[in-house]
Order: C-alpha cells, then sequence, then structure tokens
DNA sequence: AGCACTGGTGGAAACGTTTCCATGAGCTCG
DNA sequence: CGAGCTCATGGAAACGTTTCCACCAGTGCT
C-alpha cells in the first residue's frame, strides 16, 4: 500500500534537505552534485517511492513522449501485427504509444489524424485510406510532427514502410502463367478504398499482359458476400471460366474456396488461388494456401524505427521496400484442360466433404 | 501551412484584447463573459487556429486522461479485437488509449504494468499472466487508479470482464458426451501461464466426470509444436485412442485436425474436434469448424465501459459474465465404433489432399 | 444616499518539471 | 595574499492550463 497522495521531486528535495534544482540533477545525472548530497537524493526518492511526473516532463520540454497510429482496424491481424511491431520497436525508447481505429472509413481516418494531433504528440504512424488527400495529415506534416506510413506504396512527401505490392502481384500472375493459367481474376474487397489492393492489381494486370494472358478480371465484393460462403458461391458462379484467382488477401483467398467448392469446384483441380500476406492458419490449413509472404510485424517495426530516427534528431528518411516471398501451398495447379463449369465437376463429388454433402457415417 | 508555432490560450488572449481567464472561461463554456468578449474570443481562437494543450490542462486538472491497456499479444485476433472494441468504447470519451504487450511473459508483464504506471494514467485495462500475484497491479489499485481486466475470470478485488469458462467448457464436454464420445483430450499452449485455459480445462474434467466419461487427457504444447503440423502429428499419434479433441483455441483446433489428417484420420469421423473463440475465418473452411463462440470486442468494450463509469465518479462494477454460444461445425460427430489406429484408416487415403501426397496433375 | 447584490473581468497561484543564473565556497597560481 | 578559477547549490522563471479571488460598475432596494 503506497501512500495514496503523489509524491513529486519537492517532497524528495524537502526529505534530502536539498532544492529541487539538486534534486534533479542528482535524479536526471545532469549536472554537477556532491557525493553526500546524491547519496542523500537518491535514498530520499527511493524511500519515497518517487518516479517522475510525465506530464510535468512534458510540460517543460513540449515533448510529450507520445507517437499516435492509426489503422484502419485491429480485427485485421495483419494490421495488428504491424501495431505490434511498432509497440515493439518503441518499447524502451521510452516513447509511448496511442492507438486508433478509422474503420476503413475516409472521413473517420480524416478525423482520427485531427484528433491524434490535438493530443499534443511527437510522431503519427498511419495507414489509411487516402493519406495523400488527408488535409490533417499534411497539417501535421506543415506543423513538424513527423509522419510515417505503413503499407501504403510510396507517396510524394511521405515516407512509408512497405512492400512492393506492384512486384509482388506479378510473381503471383508469374506463377499463374508458368502454370498455363491464361483465365485469371482477381477477388478485392474496399477496393475504392485500399490503395494497396489497387497496386496489386495494376501489376497483377501488368504482368498478365506481359505474359500475355488474358486481362484479369476484377471481382469486387461487397463486405458481406465476404462473410457468407453461400454469396460468395453465388458471385463465383459468374467466372466459371476462370482457372485462376488472385485473392488480394489471405482471408478472401480461403473464402473463395469454400465458394468454390460448394459450387463443386475443386481446389487446384478446377481453380487455383492465390493469396496474400501470408498470414499463419494459411499454413494449417488441409489445404495449404499458396501465397505472398509479408511480414507486417516488421513494417511496423521499420515505420517505428524509421520516425524514432527522426525524433531523435535524424532524418525522416525513406528505407527500400520490405522484401515479400511467395510461399506455394496445394491451391495452385496447372489447370485442366477444358473448363469446370460442365459434366466433370458435377460427377465428381467435391474432394472433401462439406456439410451439406457429407452424410454422417458414423 | 499553419504556423509553426504552437499557439496558446495567452495568443487567444491577447488576440481577443482580453485576460487569459476570460479566454478560458469562454473556450470552455465555464463562467460567465459577456456576449460581446465572448464573440471576441472565439474568432480570435478560430482565426489563430487554436487548440488546447493536453498537457497543460493534464498538468492543472492531474488527469491525464490516457488509459493503458496491457495484453498478452496482438499477433492473436481475440486479444486485438478485444483492444478494438477498448478503442471504439473509449473512442467518444474523450480518453485515449494506450497500449502495451507483454508477449505472454509473466515477468515482462508485471514490468509492463509498472511501466505504465509511470505514465501517469488515469486507469488500466489489462489481461496478464498472473493479475492476482502482481505487485504492480495491486500498487495500481492502491494509488487509487482504477482497474478492469479482461478475458480473467474472477479474481479477488478485481473486476473483469468475461466469458465463464468453466461454463463454456462444460458445453464442450455435453456437446461430446451426448453424441457417445468417452475418451476425450484437452489441449492446450501454454496452459501453465492461462488461467482462462486451466479454468477450460477444470470445466471440461468437471462435466466429464458428471457425465462418466474418462477424464481428458491433457496434452500440453511447445510454442514449436503447435507451429509445425508435422511435430504435431507427431505428438498426437500417441493418442489414437481418443475419438474427440478440446481445443482451447481455434488456432490448435485447426492445427490439430491438419496434424491428424497428416496421420491419416479424418475428422469428424475419426477424430471430433471443437475449438475455443470463434474466430470468422473457422467458418470459412471447408470444413466448419465447432467452436465456443465468444465476442472478444464486446469484451474490450464492456471492460472499458466498467472502468469508464468509475472514471467517472461511479462504483467499479463487476458485470455479469458475457454470454458465449456453441457454434455447430463439420468437425463434430459421433464417434466411429471401433479406433482408427489400425486397419481402415491406414488404408483409406486422407480425404484431402496434402502437400505430400498430392501430384501435380497437370 | 447608502447598501447589498450581481455579472463581468483579469491577476495570480498552482500543477511538476527543467534550466538559467546568481551566489558562495574552496582552490590554484602568480 | 588576492585575482581568477571551478564546483556545488538553490531560487526563480517558464511551459499551458484552470480556478480562486478581488475588483469594478451597474442595479435595485430601503
Amino acid at each position: 500500500m503506497t501512500q495514496n497522495a503523489k509524491i513529486t521531486i519537492k517532497d524528495v528535495a524537502r526529505e534530502a534537505g536539498c532544492g529541487v534544482a539538486t534534486a534533479s540533477r542528482v535524479l536526471n545525472n545532469s549536472g554537477p552534485a556532491s557525493a553526500e548530497v546524491r547519496q542523500k537524493v537518491e535514498t530520499a526518492a527511493r524511500e519515497l517511492g518517487f518516479s517522475f511526473s510525465a506530464i510535468g516532463r512534458a510540460l517543460q520540454s513540449s515533448k510529450s513522449m507520445t507517437v499516435g497510429c492509426l489503422v484502419p482496424s485491429l480485427a485485421n491481424p495483419v494490421f495488428a501485427e504491424a501495431v505490434q511491431g511498432v509497440q515493439f520497436a518503441l518499447q524502451d525508447s521510452g516513447y509511448q504509444l496511442l492507438i486508433s481505429c478509422s474503420n476503413y472509413n475516409g472521413e473517420a481516418d480524416n478525423d482520427a489524424v485531427s484528433t491524434l494531433l490535438s493530443k499534443d504528440l511527437d510522431g503519427l504512424i498511419v495507414t489509411m485510406v487516402a493519406p495523400d488527400r488527408s488535409k490533417a495529415l499534411r497539417a501535421a506534416a506543415a506543423r513538424g510532427i513527423p509522419v510515417s506510413l505503413m503499407f501504403h506504396d510510396r507517396i510524394d512527401g511521405f515516407v512509408t514502410a512497405h512492400v512492393d505490392n506492384f512486384e509482388a502481384a506479378r510473381e503471383v500472375a508469374r506463377q499463374f502463367a508458368d502454370l498455363g493459367h491464361r483465365r485469371t481474376g482477381f477477388l478485392a474487397l474496399r477496393f475504392a478504398t485500399s490503395d494497396r489492393s489497387r497496386n496489386r492489381y495494376a501489376g497483377f494486370h501488368a504482368e498478365c499482359r506481359a505474359r500475355a494472358l488474358a486481362d484479369p478480371v476484377l471481382i469486387e465484393l461487397s463486405e458481406s458476400d465476404a462473410n457468407s460462403p453461400e454469396k460468395l458461391a453465388e458471385v463465383l458462379k459468374d467466372y466459371a471460366d476462370l482457372t485462376a484467382i488472385f485473392a488480394s488477401n489471405d482471408f478472401l483467398a480461403i473464402a473463395i474456396q469454400r465458394a468454390a467448392r460448394l459450387l463443386g469446384w475443386r481446389v487446384p483441380q478446377d481453380l487455383s488461388v492465390i493469396g496474400f500476406d501470408g498470414i499463419e492458419i494459411g499454413r494449417m490449413l488441409d489445404v495449404p494456401l499458396a501465397t505472398i509472404e509479408t511480414k507486417p510485424e516488421a513494417m511496423g517495426r521499420q515505420a517505428a524505427l524509421t520516425l524514432l530516427n527522426a525524433l531523435q534528431g535524424g532524418r525522416l528518411e525513406q528505407l527500400p521496400a520490405l522484401p515479400f516471398t511467395f510461399r506455394p501451398g496445394a491451391t495452385l495447379a496447372a489447370p485442366r484442360t477444358g473448363s469446370h463449369d460442365g459434366g466433370q465437376a458435377a460427377t465428381r463429388p467435391p474432394s472433401v466433404p462439406s456439410l451439406k454433402t457429407q452424410p454422417k457415417q458414423g
């Protein structure tokens, strides 16, 4: 049971029989002090259980030692891991981490930055819908608050910790092309509000052209489509001619497989799927997911370290894009000759029991 | 491009030609002011782009308007969602959210609370290894800082937002028993450091006894076991007599299925599995996961609202446990008569292509 | 006319730090 | 032995707020 009243450096000084200036110098090792008084101050501080008030310090130094972090959602493990990376990088720097979520909402997102800005923080790490169009973000930069982006591809006037989405998507196209796929699709959720998604599509598209494949079909999903295998199947049904789908994230890649199987299509025989992100669970699946593996935590870490460097007097420095790797998986195979919307798929049952087609054979 | 220098209430007062006290009253609507001066102050503030310094306010009111939140890891979607729930609940309250992760480390965890404590925050929301044994947490309470737990079952002296793990686990036992399972296992990671996991085991154990099943076998995994399907299969091999496994979280539930299939066991015919948490992806799987569905975000929200109430002068009040529901899934079926470590499983190939057994049939 | 109110106002203290500056003591060196 | 050091020390200002209090000018009342 420590004392209830907050004890300040004044109390320490009084207890040690010296002035507050001296106590401050001792406690911060920031100036001369005799061995004797040094001793007294230290024991006084210990006995009283003194600890500095961050607020007092902040006021006097006009540094809050706080950085704000805005991400679309923590429910998306990719962002959650990135935030964790930020957290680890900040851990022993003395900076604390303030967080906020925008829920993928472009306006909420600008407002959130404004709100964060009003809390006197020293730096900002954000992923948002449209950083290049955010007034609040420009205001921050103008005020001299360093800003570090995560996930976004490069944007004029900002630094970002990212993977090269365009290049990564080209790799996906290459994988499909090498196996002989010609007709592909790109599956996206919130395409309009995600520059990452758009860049992935662009890269995928570009490489498909370069390899003389058909232009990939853009399949945009609504939130409710994505969350219901049945609705998703309904959507997918119209794309029976595709032999390969690039999903803009692993969650969609998993969901689309379920939809495919509901339609009686087999993965990978009838439809190949490649995801994006490389979430852990993809490796645990029965049919391990082929995907582009990224390291969201490393992205967070990089964004934080970049910012930290700027906060400590260095320059805000754009580092090279983080590496991605293609992770092979059993969701990828050569296309069967002939389409799957005709006979064969219908006559063969799905290779995996689904809730509907599987009689309990107790 | 706003001005570079921080503008304070003094600037506003000077511009408006009044004293700072008056400016403060106007801007806060906290006292009398003539219409005329009110007008002048407001336009001055607007023109100068004034906004309050949270630090100045904090110093004077000795309220930091900040609450700290500690969770084991944001890489675990359950905690990430809970934090998001906290964030939403705090959103418009004027409080900001400081976060920290302990990485499931019991010491880091106590230290993290200490660190948080030293940052003058107004409240604490935590999930940790051993809240009941944390000195730092008791210190917080003693200092008058309200503490709200998440996920933990009830502990003397604290309030918590939780589901009743014991009861939920009994429901799992009931499901197994009703289908005729007799020999069950409980799969756990970090059993020693998770009171939730232990309480789930306890509830499961209790209900198994009540139903005259064999006592469930406790299968403790190491971190590396859990992340490698092959290692996991190696572990699982020794439990061929079990017909049903309760995994202490959905991730393990998914992983154990892959391990089972590597051994040639079919799910659910040869092995039934029920998970815990109810993560979204479980519904998207090919074999939708039977699980106990919880609402981590609601837990975060409840913890935050409880805390908020206390911060606004109310009592720290223990609310009833949040509801859980059993979500049926295709991973659950009646056991086959006879064990699966003999003939049938070996003669039938796994029902699903795995990376190894699947020749590319280009 | 004097009194007690009331409403509007601004000076100043307080919150917990750090840092500038002045003071005083002890020293060395010519 | 005194000038000029260096070292140790503490008072006080400053950071941006809010709030207490005192002041002043009206106003309404006896």
